[in-house]
DNA sequence: TGCTTTCCTTGACCCAGATCAAGCGCAGAG
DNA sequence: CTCTGCGCTTGATCTGGGTCAAGGAAAGCA
């Protein structure tokens, strides 16, 4: 209904978007159309949970348009966002009941979804989607401790250069977009949930996106897109100057 | 020479304390014994680092003995731990040439290796490895992201309160001496190693553990060792109450 | 036996970021 | 066209944890 599922329901798994990054990439064309037997699309609006934290899910899945995040909350209301989920991004723990977090789509988002079971037998029985799975987790777990580093030892204006800097170096491998003359990236999350990545509050946040606006590293347009006019500068000011790993 | 590799290169993998823990825990015996054929042992005496960050590694492995960790620095010198490694856990990246962190030994070390390519082989060929790979990943991206929690939003107090009971917890799982009449752990860091891992100051910590010991959270024995008369009450001060996973 | 080194503790002071509070601007509803 | 609500900005003030500094304790060594 609203992201056209009709298309990609008719036309199958050639025509996806994602179908080279996501946990299918590797897949002959047997293994996807088994995976095409267990698979189904559904769309969530903005600000609706895919998941509850705790709850049973029967399903995986990856992400195929949109953004959602994954977040972890404390009793008393403190919130981590501990992870965020972009187009092939990959959701559930194949061979567990429940899920730990909450899953909550930003965007309108559309997942392509798998029964739990059946995925977990095609796991057990051919080799490429676990592999992978493997490879994307463990991709996963480098963002995830890279971004430890940023949550215990960073200032906030390098954890907003260093956010900044992620989304752009993501949304620029999607694209294709890196225009040579600044990067542009539409960056639609509130004050508050980049405060809840970045371990700040929205107050904070908003504070030194003016400041770093201020110095020229960033400019506005309009309120979610943000222009980059130099890529070196800002990853300067993220305190991981002269970065080992170009997208590859 | 120091931890007497004698009894275990004798004896192989049957032996070995971590054999149903490890990365090999899924093997039959044919695939341990190819194994075997590219393994041999290390060890790492305290202090010494086991892998440079950037540095080509031509092996990967698991800690057999001792505690190691895994450590993020930035140029200026801030470091951030982003992993605990206790026996059992695996170090290096199938298919990948360089390691992004420093791994260094703790304690002394007893390491597990495995040539790269000969395992990186091994892992297309048969599926045992792969899985169980697979899984430990998992559980280790599960563990980065509740640290994320602990990072981003967690006071001083609750950092100690939550790195003492995931270490009670992990050694407890290893020993198996959880005395019902409370849990006595060995806490083989320094005030500094400490700090590094919670994103705090050394000074903060000693503050942290001294006004733990003074509101009877926790009782000293000696410098390293530690007392938790009561896991509950520790839970509560970590600030994850009632925590949802008992060990599995 | 005392000297060095390493690790830890404790105190005094300071500051980055949290908290509290006010107000702005824009989009949708009536 | 105004009203309302939500997301954002900005100011004033407070505070948890950082910084700087001064010892203390235990282990190794000569």
């Amino acid at each position: 209904m609203l992201l056209s599922d009709t298309l990609m329901a008719k036309e199958g798994c050639s025509a996806c978007p994602i179908r080279h990054r996501a946990v299918c990439a590797r897949c002959d064309s047997e293994e996807l159309s088994r995976l095409e037997e267990m698979k189904y699309y559904r769309t969530y609006e903005a600000g609706q949970h895919i998941i509850w934290s705790g709850d049973r899910m029967d399903f995986v899945g990856s992400v195929v348009k949109g953004i959602a995040t994954l977040t972890q909350t404390m009793e008393d209301g403190r919130t981590q966002m501990v992870g965020l989920l972009l187009p092939s991004d990959f959701v559930g723990r194949p061979g567990r009941e429940g899920s730990a977090y909450d899953v909550i789509a930003t965007t309108e988002v559309l997942m392509c979804c798998f029964r739990r079971k059946p995925f977990e037998r095609m796991m057990e029985e051919t080799p490429h989607v676990a592999h992978r799975l493997l490879q994307m987790t463990l991709d996963e777990l480098d963002a995830a401790r890279e971004w430890m580093l940023v949550l215990g030892r960073k200032t906030a204006r390098e954890k907003i250069a260093s956010l900044l800097s992620i989304i752009a170096r993501r949304s620029t491998l999607l694209d294709q977009l890196a225009a040579d003359d600044g990067v542009a990236i539409e960056l639609p999350l509130t004050r508050e949930a980049m405060a809840d990545y970045l371990g700040l509050t929205l107050e904070t946040v908003s504070r030194q996106v003016s400041a770093l606006k201020r110095d020229e590293v960033i400019v506005l347009d309009g309120k979610r897109r943000i222009l980059i006019p130099d890529m070196e500068r800002l990853l300067e000011e993220a305190g991981d100057d002269s970065d080992g790993g170009l997208p590859v």
